[in-house]
DNA sequence: TGCCGGTACTACGTGATACCGAGTACTGCT
DNA sequence: AGCAGTACTCGGTATCACGTAGTACCGGCA
């Protein structure tokens, strides 16, 4: 598949809200995640600027726990906050890709 | 609808070269028929941007007709690069809609 | 003991894109 | 003459995904 970044921009971080909002994970995690689930290019450096942007904007609670294989983990779980802006983006999604459609059906 | 332009980029450029597509037209009309069909928000300068972009990239033909009501007209129509374009863009926008909802329905 | 690969995170800079504002300019109506 | 609507250009801004380098912890192998 071509270049995809411009169009995930404002879609993967709300992909990796829906991952965290799913299961309490950490960053290398939601990484291989995302690859196996066709988001073949996305790198951790995006995924861990992600992160740091959920934590900053308060979207999020962090848990750090020892690993066993490596370096602690950063464990990320979804807050009220992060729930509500999760259903936001969710919402805009629908929005969107239901107009896009109907424009590519020649609805108009 | 919240703001959405985070999640248009990327997107809104190939919806503007459906439109130019399906019929020849010009920058102001593209703005006006973007904002009839839900994306409200969309401004002037960002579809001109576009479109200038458009030219640049050689997708486009430009041909300037008078208007009658006011400046003349840049009118747009698609080139075989243009069409290759449209078709790479759709082509996208399905591989990705397809693993987002995928995502959304807990498909994991 | 020393090195390497895998795991795990941080920090800084880049490029692309949509948005915003100001400016220019043509037309017809009052 | 002035104004609203039409129509385009240009410079700057913010945001986001990406790239790269750096730090650090662990186990296995020579």
């Amino acid at each position: 598949m071509d270049d995809l970044t411009e169009m995930l921009k404002g879609t993967l971080e709300g992909c990796v809200l829906e991952i965290i909002g799913s299961e309490e994970t950490y960053g290398y995690a939601i990484t291989r995640q995302l690859n196996e689930l066709g988001f073949a290019d996305v790198i951790e450096g995006t995924v861990y600027t992600i992160l740091l942007r959920l934590e900053r904007n308060g979207l999020v609670q962090v848990t750090k726990r020892p690993s066993g294989v490596g370096p602690p983990r950063k464990f990320y779980a979804l807050n009220d906050a992060g729930r509500e802006e999760l259903a936001k983006f969710w919402a805009k999604w629908q929005y969107l890709s239901s107009r896009i459609n109907r424009l590519k059906e020649g609805g108009r």
